[in-house]
DNA sequence: TAGTGGTCTAGACCACCGA
DNA sequence: CGGTGGTCTAGACCACTAG
């Protein structure tokens, strides 16, 4: 592990467990510099990753000091944090997949352009209703090239793609783009979801890269309106 | 203006002009060094915000690449550069308030421990009806302490409440805790937003914070949702 | 003026990749 | 093996803030 990773992390446990009070100043970088036996510019770095987190807030000439509300929110990096696939966010939840379409496919220009493939790449499709405890939660559309991500069946399908592709094809996830948006109910989410004719629906396009940058997935996740909201944290 | 950000911006407008080739590796992080006549360390950094905003991918022992997808997406970064309000963001168009309500009272629990004052505070609440180009856009409720963003008034509503923090009362914004959700429309969100009684909402509940971690902002903005969508750039 | 964080350097060693 | 990016150092100068 890196230095700066471990000191950031030591910081990190500090903060939350008020050895360093919220009112007052942290130490300044020099003296941390030498307590954890480092170079300044490491140390910057990790304090760069809890400035990032929204933690700690540093001004020239001032000092360095703990970010009050960074104490009451647990949420900071949830964004993040999701690129992991719903089977990691509930990890302590009954998940079950139940498969409504899957077949192979060649794409649509629109699909072709997202995916970064030519439209003769076949593609899978795929359209699972993801349940959280007997509830209905998701409606996913997702289609990924078939060349990239092979071995996909129903069996994989019912557990996680997103553990297939990390576990079984040893690839690496790197990021994910997405537009949020609402929307009005058609009749595959009534059916699946159980909502109402005219309940909205909040959903989320996403366009999922390894880390080497191909993208291997473009879905559409429609979400109930009243069972799921989208948290962000911004920092200047 | 610091000459890590000088060479990031260099970069990535030479990335947007295809001056790099998708396909091929960028040069290596010595040969940038000599172009750009600075250090490693500084060439890293200027890198790092490009590979933070999923502009770039680099690996160890094989080079810096170009993610494609960054080329289609120009919305990078949108997310943290929101938290400048409106104004900002739509710096080209033409952009009206309307006020529909103005008024000063003591906060309810729920909106005092977002605010993270007593509710003994008073807090302004503002209702207001952002319109761009002549199209309604944004009904937007906030919640703000009268004491520590003083001196608001009709006149400032009708303008930019995030011009006044920062550039009247010199305070500096530091960042937004956000949750998306999607909604039913209610009547007032008919009357102004002009939207059916059936159009979803899309709704963002914000927590804005200055720089120094003090909570000043609590807002729900409304949006027809048919011209809103939020793009959120997640990346591991 | 003293102390803080922000930036930058020139060089070092390491881990990883492909040939 | 050579070339790549990842990390780290010891020190320097600068910009900002407070007393």
């Amino acid at each position: 592990m890196s230095k700066y990773i471990t000191i950031s992390d030591e910081i990190r446990e500090r903060i939350k467990s008020g050895y360093y009070p919220v009112d007052k100043m942290m130490p300044d970088e020099h003296s941390l510099c030498r307590e954890f036996n480092c170079s300044r510019m490491t140390m910057k770095r990790a304090l760069d990753i809890l400035a990032q987190g929204g933690m700690i807030y540093r001004k020239r000439g001032h000092g360095t000091f703990i970010i009050q509300s960074s104490m009451q929110n647990h949420n900071v990096n949830v964004l993040s944090d999701e690129t992991v696939g719903l089977s990691n966010l509930m990890k302590d939840r009954k998940i079950v997949s139940k498969v409504i379409e899957f077949n192979i496919q060649f794409p649509s220009e629109e699909i072709a352009k997202n995916l970064s493939v030519s439209m003769n790449t076949p593609v899978y499709h795929i359209i699972r209703l993801r349940i959280v405890e007997d509830e209905p939660y998701v409606l996913e559309e997702t289609y990924m090239p078939s060349n990239l991500i092979p071995d996909i069946n129903e069996e994989v399908l019912h557990d996680s793609i997103y553990h297939h592709i990390e576990n079984k094809l040893n690839l690496k996830i790197g990021g994910a783009h997405r537009k949020i948006r609402a929307s009005k109910s058609n009749e595959l989410d009534q059916k699946y979801l159980h909502c109402g004719e005219h309940d909205p629906i909040l959903e989320v396009e996403q366009i999922g890269h390894l880390d080497i940058g191909i993208p291997f997935e473009y879905s559409f996740s429609r979400h109930r309106y009243d069972r799921f909201t989208f948290i962000s944290v911004a920092v200047r």
